[in-house]
DNA sequence: ACCTGAACACCGTTCAAGT
DNA sequence: ACCTGAACACCGTTCAAGT
């Protein structure tokens, strides 16, 4: 039988020229659905209605192209700045701004958290909002970057836990005889775990910040 | 001009049997030599100096031979355990020798972190290790797992983090004007900021504990 | 300038056949 | 029971040739 396909390319006109936006684009569309692993560059032609290797023309290889993907969507990322509530409340706006494009993206964002160093830009909204906060938070300049890095390590690394379900699995072991009627709610454990690791590195942030003034802070 | 080769598989006999095992711990070395994604069927068979397919009798694909060498991975993982050092010092001791074998074996471990959600098993020394000291932290039985869950994706979010070198990057961030004679130390970073993460994420959890005896306590 | 077909050097895996 | 060669259906990428 014959297989139903569209007509070879140059009969019909593409309705968009090829870009490297739209490359970045339809890669994004590509991952959402099946995955980076499932990401080809035959597949991504076929679905921008091109021959494969016209895509050479507009990006070096596959590796630029998941870049490029994951350097979009990381530029993309706003959050609203409240200027003036507590630093405590700003980080956790933050934070739940950031678990939202993670769950809008979370194959991109799970690849991206561990295989793109430099996917969070010091020029980012997220890296900038960070900065900013805990500056206002009152951290010395002198432990700012160590700071934000060891804040930014943690929300990536507990939403990396989440998307790959091991968050899931782990803080669901051994419900353990629990009283007497065992009877242990579901509960969305996901959103939990997620509040429980934001609010206790804020505390322990609280902690480190009430005790200042000592000479050498965070060092040791 | 020949290529030197070894003589064809069948004119000399190999030195060991194929084994499961033998398979596993041949990954391995490649993997901790060249990284996950240069672990290829074929090269594994060439360094057990066997035939591609005669791999597919022992185990049954690509994927469980990385399932498999994380088990072992995961499995062999050892921490001496304190049984009276307070939880602090002794979560503090976990935590670094499980930094150890992440720097023992950097290209798995930050595969596994990300691709294997079930990496770190309930009966694994790791897990065991961390829930018993937590539990002997006085955290309540019903919030177990959830905090295990956490204090687990913090530790193993941070060293992902640290091994991918955006640790690294974002703690050198913006040397901030320092002062007047801008004499930023480099120190050892890394080492800095996973004490840093450990210790903040140890106060929040002392906080934590000390509000004790509310009704709902992490829940909220 | 942009596109393309053919080809190269790889992959993981199936299968029928050997011992 | 264990191994193997040939083959299949893919990959990413190069290159010479087309418009």
């Amino acid at each position: 039988m014959e297989k139903a396909k569209r007509p070879p390319r140059g009969t019909r006109k593409r309705e968009v020229p090829l870009t490297e936006a739209g490359i970045y684009a339809a890669a994004l569309r590509l991952i959402d659905a099946d995955g980076v692993e499932a990401l080809t560059m035959r597949k991504l032609a076929t679905a921008l209605d091109a021959n494969p290797m016209s895509l050479y023309h507009h990006v070096p290889n596959k590796d630029a192209v998941l870049r490029g993907v994951a350097r979009m969507v990381g530029t993309q990322f706003r959050t609203v700045t409240l200027k003036d509530a507590p630093w405590q409340e700003r980080i956790r706006l933050l934070a739940t701004d950031f678990r939202t494009l993670a769950h809008r993206h979370p194959k991109l964002m799970a690849y991206s958290f561990s295989h793109q160093a430099d996917f969070i830009q010091p020029e980012d909204p997220f890296w900038v909002a960070l900065t900013a906060i805990l500056d206002a938070a009152g951290v010395p300049h002198s432990e700012l970057p160590l700071i934000s890095a060891l804040v930014g390590a943690v929300i990536t690394g507990v939403l990396t836990a989440e998307l790959n379900g091991a968050l899931h699995r782990w803080s669901s072991l051994k419900p353990p005889t629990v009283g007497e009627d065992g009877f242990t709610p579901p509960d969305h454990d996901e959103n939990r775990v997620f509040r429980l690791a934001l609010d206790t590195i804020i505390m322990g942030l609280e902690s480190r910040l009430a005790a200042d003034g000592d000479g050498q802070g965070a060092g040791h």
